[in-house]
DNA sequence: TTCCAGGTCCCTA
DNA sequence: TAGGGACATGGA
């Protein structure tokens, strides 16, 4: 076994960094509630496929890997799982606004507000896409084939895992692959073109900074993208969906649908953090 | 069967 | 610029 760390500035709740978003559920996340470890696979620069368990111990974030890594390896994976936890965003701003409105008072007192992402941005549009038009547990189910058909294959802690598919590979099965297989329907034209995009042009599409970008990927629409602003840390939009409507109809206007400007102007006194705001306030 | 889900695209008028 | 049908899939 081999044990790195990453100190953390900022402390926070390992428990709620994964659970408070439901991406733990996705392959290839594995998340252990009892022995609060959480895995999942890493590419490597050769085309490896490594398998981490990641905890939290004494301020850190410990990365435990079964098989020994370049220094190279060693510092992407450190790159990840700091990118996966958010280690580097700073929440006060917005736990700030929460004892100003005097609501959502739990979240600075727990150190909660942290939504977990995927190690590559290509992994979470690809993601994102999966949530749109149908139900959460096909949503899984999609997530599990497309990584069990073309990822690969590693063995690690005791079991086996597959690393989530390359956009080369995606465009390699092409979408006759991705309908029988992955079942991901007509969002398959929607994942090549992601896939495509990212190939073709990564400095364009798979930067946090090139976020104005995705919207120029096919499927990705205004919630889409909102939820895409959040994986890159940018909480002033909001995932306006059929939950969200839900949510917001039944809890602000007695369950009778108001106008859409009224329906997504709830969360304005949040200003760059609505997000999060409606985050908490549907999933608390 | 029919409907619809953590939407988006594209064609009309 | 807004409205509405089409789209793959699978569970209720």
């Amino acid at each position: 076994m081999f044990t790195f760390s990453i100190p953390l500035a900022e402390p926070f709740n390992f428990n709620d960094a994964i659970t408070s978003h439901g991406w733990w559920m996705l392959a290839p996340n594995v998340w252990d509630s009892k022995k609060a470890r959480f895995y999942r696979t890493f590419p490597t620069r050769n085309n490896d496929t490594i398998v981490g368990c990641i905890y939290m111990e004494a301020s850190c974030l410990q990365i435990v890997t079964e098989v020994e890594l370049t220094e190279t390896d060693q510092d992407d994976i450190l790159h990840y799982v700091s990118w996966m936890f958010r280690v580097n965003e700073r929440f006060e701003p917005f736990y700030t606004l929460c004892q100003t409105h005097n609501e959502l008072t739990d979240l600075p007192m727990k150190r909660k507000g942290r939504l977990l992402r995927s190690p590559t941005l290509f992994e979470d549009i690809v993601k994102v896409l999966l949530t749109t038009n149908t139900r959460w547990n096909q949503t899984i189910q999609m997530a599990e084939k497309l990584t069990y058909h073309l990822g690969e294959k590693v063995h690690g802690f005791g079991r086996e895992f597959y690393s989530f598919p390359t956009p080369q590979t995606i465009l390699s099965a092409g979408e006759a692959f991705l309908m029988e297989h992955v079942r991901t329907g007509y969002r398959s034209h929607y994942i090549l073109d992601a896939a495509h995009k990212a190939v073709n042009n990564p400095a364009r599409y798979l930067q946090p900074s090139a976020l104005n970008h995705f919207r120029e990927i096919k499927g990705i629409g205004p919630y889409a993208m909102n939820t895409l602003a959040m994986i890159v840390g940018r909480y002033d939009g909001l995932p306006v969906d059929s939950e969200y409507k839900k949510h917001v109809i039944g809890t602000y206007f007695n369950g009778i649908a108001p106008s859409k400007s009224e329906l997504e102007s709830v969360y304005d006194k949040w200003g760059d953090y609505k997000y999060l705001a409606y985050w908490f306030d549907h999933y608390k």
